[in-house]
RNA sequence: GAGCUCGUAGCUCAGUAGGUAGAGCAACGCCCUUUUAAGGCGUGGGUCCUGGGUUCGAAUCCCAGCGAGCUCACCA
């Protein structure tokens, strides 16, 4: 429990002090306090009421809170008191809490929490400020806080210990506040549309749905391997079978990769599918539900991030070869043309010359601004990366979506839909009528990240099973993110699977975006962190003396 | 998993031509009845992340490890 001896000398002095406390007729760890107010009440109700106002008509609440700042000035006295995220000064004078009341304020810390009454009234500055009558011990923080005025500003501190974290710094308790508010609009939205939340399993036999690896555990009483599921679909998809037309889920999915500031092992997603619902239809759902959650949560669909005003009510919609065009660099030379992404020669030919042209550029130091310049850098590397799978025989489709990925996605700033993927990386999506390269999927991007990807399911319980046996031989060829065959999901397809389109969306990125929050890790309470070096000062203690 | 950067008091941070450590807040004592990053006087508090190495001498230089941040890779 204690870091250091300062910290076990000053849990001992505060000890004493809850002794001093007790003599003074008050409990150490009372039960309850019963307020009349909470301080946003107060704030809310008196805020913008006059000091003669307060003096004609006397206020008396009673508030509870913990102290953040104190202020003694002899016979007297200031605290802030801070609950529910917002501030409240209070006045300790002797001779309204008389002596024994003093003595108490006199033993009160940084973070204890008290209970006061009295009355409202204005100082000389003019700040609301309870005039304290009767002061309550509440409960004492023993050990210290953080520095006053930075707050804690360790970023590891302020994952391992969130506690302090949530108290010392209001700017990230307002995140998790806005958090709550996105996943209160989400359910909304849904709601009022006719869907029905479900939860699906957590634990499955088979971990279906996505391409990565899952986290494993066991039953001991029924002896079975389980994993941790990776996605829902496949049960939501089975509900849709069971007749329930529309169905959401907002839940915790666990992919045993690696850590960045926009992967946490766990993350929230929401899933939800709509029978007789295309691509298309969700499009147009996905624009509203991002406006309204955005209009929810901040009151505007504009957002600050990462140094971009991203407008959440206007967006461009764009197939990903459209895409690579209009966001092809210029520095990599002519664009390929809309027939360059059919034929897997001309498309690598087309890939050789931009990385000629990329590395021809890279040169030429003294033209281009560094910052663009390393842009490109990154640009060219990864579309060598595309050109030597593409040489390696991954198919086109494969390839597409690689380049994509690299001169597209990471410029996707304002809200975009990118649409009709290849066949080749959407094994649960429905093809094209008129073209089967291609799928009726989406996936949706703003702040250059993927927030969500949908698509029209693929309800062919016979192709579902081929693509699953596909599946199994890449798994056999040493692809450990290969999908699972799940013959109950086959069979759940073969008593009818309406037309449905289904869509996920990363309720942790939504939440990053609408608080400008640059890494997932500030938007979820505890995030993963590797295990801390067992301090010495815990467990040694007898060895030396 | 790779590269770069960082780790000094409870907290926020200073501290290199290598000479064994400092400020503010917090703590402790005293003064102060309208302060608000309150103020004044005084006091205590450090395995300088850990372990090696170089050196007469290491917070500082080198190596390894641990932890963190950023970038990249896998992924959403």
């Amino acid at each position: 429990m204690f870091d250091s001896e300062f910290e076990r000398g000053l849990f001992d002095l505060r000890r004493a002090k809850l002794t001093e406390i007790e003599k003074l007729g008050q409990a150490a760890y009372p039960n309850q306090f019963p307020a009349s107010h909470t301080v946003h009440d107060v704030r809310a109700t008196w805020g913008e009421t006059t000091s003669e106002e307060l003096e004609a008509n006397r206020v008396t609440v009673a508030v509870a809170g913990r102290i953040m700042a104190i202020r003694a000035q002899g016979k007297a006295g200031f605290a802030t008191l801070q609950q529910g995220g917002e501030r409240l000064q209070i006045y300790v004078r002797q001779d309204a809490v008389g002596e024994q009341g003093f003595a108490l304020y006199k033993l009160l810390d940084l973070g204890d929490h008290i209970g006061v009454s009295g009355y409202l009234f204005r100082t000389r500055t003019g700040e609301l400020t309870v005039h304290v009558e009767r002061l309550t011990f509440l409960a004492k923080a023993m050990l210290s806080l953080p520095e006053k005025y930075h707050g804690l500003a360790d970023v590891e501190l302020r994952y391992r210990q969130r506690y302090v974290d949530l108290f010392t710094n209001l700017d990230s308790r307002e995140v998790f506040v806005k958090r709550a508010k996105v996943l209160r609009a989400l359910r909304q939205f849904f709601d009022e549309r006719g869907y029905l939340e479900v939860e699906t399993p957590m634990m499955q036999q088979v971990a279906g749905g996505a391409a990565a690896r899952p986290f494993r555990t066991h039953h001991n009483a029924l002896d079975m391997d389980l994993f941790l599921r990776i996605a829902p679909e496949l049960y939501l998809k089975r509900l849709v079978v069971g007749g329930l037309d529309r169905v959401y889920e907002i839940n915790r999915n666990f992919r045993n990769e690696g850590i960045s500031t926009q992967h946490n092992p766990e993350f929230t997603m929401l899933e939800f599918y709509q029978a007789y619902a295309n691509y298309h239809d969700l499009m147009q759902l996905t624009e509203e539900l991002i406006e309204f959650v955005a209009r929810a949560v901040n009151g505007t669909a504009k957002t600050e991030f990462n140094g971009h005003t991203i407008d959440l009510a206007h967006w461009q919609r764009l197939t990903m070869r459209e895409a690579i065009r209009q966001f092809w660099p210029e520095e990599a030379g002519a664009k390929p043309a809309p027939t360059a992404f059919d034929s897997a020669q001309v498309f690598q030919a087309r890939l050789h010359a931009a990385i000629a042209s990329l590395e021809k550029v890279a040169g030429e130091t003294t033209r281009i601004a560094p910052e663009r310049l390393a842009e490109l850098k990154t640009v060219r590397d990864a579309v060598a990366g595309v050109y030597y799978d593409s040489m390696k025989g991954a198919p086109v489709g494969k390839s597409v979506y690689n380049l994509f990925e690299a001169v597209v996605e990471p410029f996707l700033i304002q809200p975009t839909i990118i649409y009709d993927y290849p066949v080749e990386v959407s094994p649960l999506s429905k093809a094209k009528p008129d073209d089967p390269a291609h799928v009726e999927r989406f996936e949706f991007f703003a702040g250059g990240f993927e927030l969500g990807n949908a698509f029209s399911e693929l309800n062919d319980p016979v192709e579902q099973h081929k693509r699953f046996e596909q599946q199994l031989g890449e798994r056999d060829r040493g692809d450990d993110e290969a999908h699972q065959m799940d013959e109950d999901y086959v069979r759940a397809l073969a008593y009818g699977l309406p037309p449905t389109g289904g869509e996920g969306i990363g309720v942790d990125r939504l939440t990053m975006l609408l608080t400008g929050s640059k890494s997932i890790r500030d938007v979820i309470l505890f995030p993963l962190m590797r295990k801390q070096q067992e301090s010495e000062n815990r467990d040694q203690g007898t060895g030396t003396n």
